[in-house]
Parts: structure tokens; sequence; C-alpha cells
RNA sequence: GAGGCCGUAGCUCAGCUGGUAGAGCAACAGACUUUUAAUCUGUGGGUCCUGGGUUCGAUCCCCAGCGGCCUCACCA
């Protein structure tokens, strides 16, 4: 940083700051105005000079100097703003007018009015920095482009990519309207261990941590799932967590290792109940999104259509309903309950040492293998139903049928997005499904992790509940047209720089 | 874990068949009172990711490493 010569002209700069007698890392503002509340003051019969006065700050973008008039386009959070400062309605504030440059962030007092192009234009009798920038910004035009500095210098892309921005604000408005909507149906939002002695309620490989006080090792969670019901044990009817999960497992445009779930119990629900709310929830941050109309959604104004990728997803409900059985007939060619017939068509497809596995492992595979490459090429969310109940030792199991489990997944544009049962509440099947592990499944992909507490629990009595987890960062991408998660995340995990490492 | 692509000035990018590197923006000096990525004149700025090798000579070819992106595998 010290060797970059611009770096060295800055602090030149800033020096000059000093001498005039300014603060140049300033203190608070008051009577700010948002630049968007101050583009509002701009009416068709606002003259030329202006009429309204405000005041307003932000960071240099552009700055066009052509002698005693300075044109300077600064940005906040709401957007730009273009500053007319000229020198003979400046009078000592001119000096300070010259030394701002890009970056700086600054505040502005005057009148919005306009210029001869019609351009909204903030007429300055007023200015003063609010915080020198010792380091210059990206190129103005092209911003910044290279991946891996956009991930780590977060900050900068922040300001210098507007895209950048939207999609991280459009990202809380989704996590907001996602908690209104559960209130409005009378959830409560609870937190619940992410360190935990046991990591269960899901299968996946944990991270691990060690408390020195105690001197045991401990899992970061990679569900909250297991603590979530105790809770409905504990008579909370209604619970969601919106929060992270860690799972230390490879890295890609759709996995980050910690991500954020929302996971939600209701009690007396079940699975139809949760399909309900999923496709509700999805269809209402679907039309949020939607009003920032882009081209490609005006062709086809009746479905609730938004882009992704290369393609156009369409949320119109009602979404797919698919059962397994359907899915593996239809792609796979065999029927679900023919052991022959299963083991046939996983020797078609390729998959290893069947004669080890279990009937309910090769459906598994032959799905992965034949059903999820189709399911992906597919422009509607789908909810794939009916799963079967080796594959799922945590959930009930479907009425009528015991090789069924209770349970769907939600899928769009390829990515799991949704994953919901009615759960199992019965502590004797709870207990033996703890205890099993599929034969051909290896054990850090199964959930046979006793944990005699939740069995406790569960003993005192668990109400029938439906239970819901949603990918809110894959959620994201889908609504904010980001195909890598590393988009949707504001700090993904990268590989430390030598020298943090150092 | 496997494969493909990439790494050149603060930023965005060129760089031919191997002959010690260029542009735009930014910076510095100057001109300019209605610009819109302002314009015009002049100037400076490089560990060509790192380390080896081949060669009279390597940003360029070869090998290894580091970092990133993408695809696949595992997973949500």
């Amino acid at each position: 940083m010290q060797d970059n010569p611009q770096y060295q002209d800055r602090l030149a700069r800033l020096a000059r700051w000093h001498a005039l007698g300014a603060e140049p890392f300033g203190r608070r503002l008051d009577d700010l105005s948002s630049i968007d509340q101050a583009r509002q003051l701009h009416q068709a019969d606002t003259p030329h000079d202006g009429s309204a006065a405000v005041k307003v700050a932000g960071r240099i973008l552009l700055l066009r100097d052509i002698g005693k008039l300075i044109f300077i386009t600064i940005a906040d959070w709401t957007g730009r703003i273009q500053i007319g400062v000229a020198k003979q309605s400046m009078g000592v504030d001119w000096d300070k007018a010259k030394l701002l440059e890009l970056g700086d962030i600054a505040w502005f007092s005057g009148k919005v009015g306009h210029t001869k192009t019609g351009e909204i234009t903030v007429w300055a009798d007023g200015l003063g920095i609010a915080s020198k920038a010792l380091l210059p910004p990206p190129e103005k035009f092209h911003g910044l482009a290279d991946t891996e500095l956009r991930y780590r210098q977060r900050y900068v892309d922040l300001f210098a990519n507007p895209d950048s921005l939207e999609v991280f604000l459009l990202r809380s408005r989704v996590v907001r309207e996602i908690r209104d909507f559960l209130h409005g149906r009378n959830f409560v939002e609870v937190e619940t261990p992410m360190m935990q002695s046991l990591a269960g309620g899901a299968a996946a490989r944990p991270f691990v941590t060690h408390h020195n006080a105690l001197d045991i090792d401990l899992y970061l969670r990679i569900s909250p799932e297991l603590y979530l019901k105790r809770l409905l044990v504990g008579g909370m009817e209604r619970v969601f967590e919106i929060n992270r999960n860690f799972r230390n497992e490879g890295i890609d445009t759709r996995h980050n290792p910690e991500f954020t779930m929302l996971e939600l119990y209701q009690a007396y629900s079940d699975l139809a109940g949760m399909m309900e709310l999923t496709e509700s929830m999805v269809v209402a941050l679907a039309t949020m999104c939607r009003k920032n109309a882009r081209p490609a959604d005006a062709e086809s104004p009746s479905r609730l259509t938004l882009q992704f990728g290369d393609r156009l997803i369409d949320y119109t409900p009602p979404f797919e309903r698919l059962s397994y059985r359907e899915l593996l007939q239809r792609h796979a060619d065999v029927n679900m309950a023919d052991a022959a017939t299963v083991k046939q068509a996983a020797a078609r497809h390729g998959v290893a040492d069947i004669e080890n596995k279990a009937h309910d492992v090769l459906l598994g595979e032959l799905f992965d293998r034949v059903v999820e490459p189709a399911i992906a090429a597919m422009e509607r969310p789908v909810f794939v139903h009916d799963y079967p109940a080796g594959l799922c030792p945590l959930t009930r199991r479907k009425p009528g049928d015991e090789t069924l489990a209770d349970r769907f997944e939600l899928y769009v544009a390829g990515m799991e997005l949704a994953n919901a049962y009615t759960e199992l509440n019965d502590p004797l099947v709870q207990e033996q499904t703890f205890t099993q592990q599929l034969a051909g499944q290896k054990l850090e992909d199964s959930m046979a992790r006793m944990d005699d507490d939740f069995i406790a629990a569960l003993a005192h009595g668990m109400p029938p509940a439906g239970g819901l987890g949603i990918g809110i960062d894959r959620l994201v991408m889908l609504l904010a047209n980001r195909t890598s998660i590393r988009d949707v995340v504001l700090f993904p995990l990268l590989r430390p720089t030598t020298a943090v490492r150092s």
C-alpha cells in the first residue's frame, strides 16, 4: 500500500486538507437527505437553479473539473446524483472543492435544480469532506471486474459495482419478507446452538472446534433440526430459525462451507401443510422481485417468470408435484417396488457394487444419476415427494405405505431449494433409526448418531408436526439471478493469501 | 479429488513466429463556467504470480508451485 505512488499522492493531498483547517476524517452529519429523496425534490416545474434546499453525502464516483465549474457525481446506497460546484457561488469553500478527488466521501448543501441538458443537479452552496480516500478507486467505467478481488475486497465491490450492492440489498429484503411472512402465520423466531457436542439432524461432515474451559471438542452445527424439535416438545408450536449451518465439504458455485438456512416446524401440520407454506412463500418472494420488471419478463406478463442465467424460470403456482415413483418410472423406466428390475437399471446406469447395496440406496443413486438431470432441465419448480423411507430416517412413514417417507424436496433450476417432512415423533422408531446405517452407505452419509437426550425429549411427547428447510443463499441466487453462491454471500470463504497467513 | 481456462501498471485490458512491454482510465503539471466514462497539451509509473529449466536471449516454450474462475465428483 505504502509503495503505491498514488497512495503517496493522496497522503500529500491529505496534508493540504489539514492545511485548510478541515478534518479529512470527519464526524457526524445532521440534516442529510438520501440521494433518492433529493432527486424526488426535483419536479417538472423546478427552475434551472433549483428551489428546494438539501444536504446530501456520498462517495465521489465521477469528477469533471472544467475550470471554474466542477461537476461531481456522488452515490449513496439509494442512488447517484450530480453536484454542480461553481466558483462564483462557493466563496472560501472553493479551495476545498478543488481538493476533492475520486473515492472521497463528501457532503454538499445546495438547491436541487438541473442543467441545460436536464440532468438533476444539486447546485452547491456549501461542501465538506466526510472521509478522505487514501487509495484510488477502481476504474470508473468497468468497476472492479477481477472476481477474486471482488470477493476479497467486497467493500470495494459494493461501492464500485452497483449491481453487487443491489444483490445484497435484495437479499436483506428477501429475508425480511420471509420473517414477515412467518410472523403473519404466528411463528416465533428462535436461536439454537451452533456449537453442538453431537452434530445431528443431517448427513454431513462437521467442522470440529474445542472449548478450553470444559476441555471438550465441539462441532459446528450441520443443522438446527434436533434442537428446534425439542422446542416443539416444550410447547413452542411454531418456531423458525434463519441462521448459519456449517458443512465441511467441497466448495463450488452452489456450496459455501457456511450457508444460511431457514428451518421451521409447525405443530399439528404435516407435509401437505409445508408444501402449501413453501409454495406461498416462494411465490410471494418471486412476486416481490418481479416488480423490477426485466425485459424477458415483459414477454409473458401473465406468468410469474424470473430470469436465471440463460433460462427463464416460471414460478406461476401451482408448482409441479411428482412422486419419486413416477419420476423413476418415467426417466429410468423402473418400478420402484421391484427389486430385480431396480438392480438391472442400476447396472445399466453404471452404479457400482450393486449386490452390497440396500434397495433404497440403489434407488437414491438411480435418482441422482437419471432423474435429477431431467428435473434440472425443467423450467418450473418441482416438488418431488414420497421418498424411499430408508433414505429419510428422521421422517415419518407415509400413511398406508411403510416403504415411503412423508417427505418432499423442492427443485428449482436443478438446485435443491427446500426439504420438508412430516416429522417423526415416535421415540421408539426414532431410537431404532438412529442406530441404522444402510448397507452401502458411508458412515458420514448416514444419520446413525445416537442422541439420547433427543430420544428423551420425544419420550415426553412431541406433537405431530411438519418441518421445512430452505437454503436462503440459493433462494437469493434464484431471485437475484446470480448463478454463483459467492455472488450472494458477502464474504465467501477463500483460501487466505500468504500475507494474511503470516 | 480430476480436468479445462486464467494471473501483464492502482483499475480495465492488448502484447504476432521467443529479441528486456503497450493502450484507456486513474495519477502528476497545465488550459477550460453546463459537463455526462467531459475534452485538450505534456510527464511519470512494471518482481509480466513465484521458483526452476530450455535458449545467445523467455511475458511468450517446458516443469513444479501459489492463487482464482469454470466443469465434474461429494453435498444443500
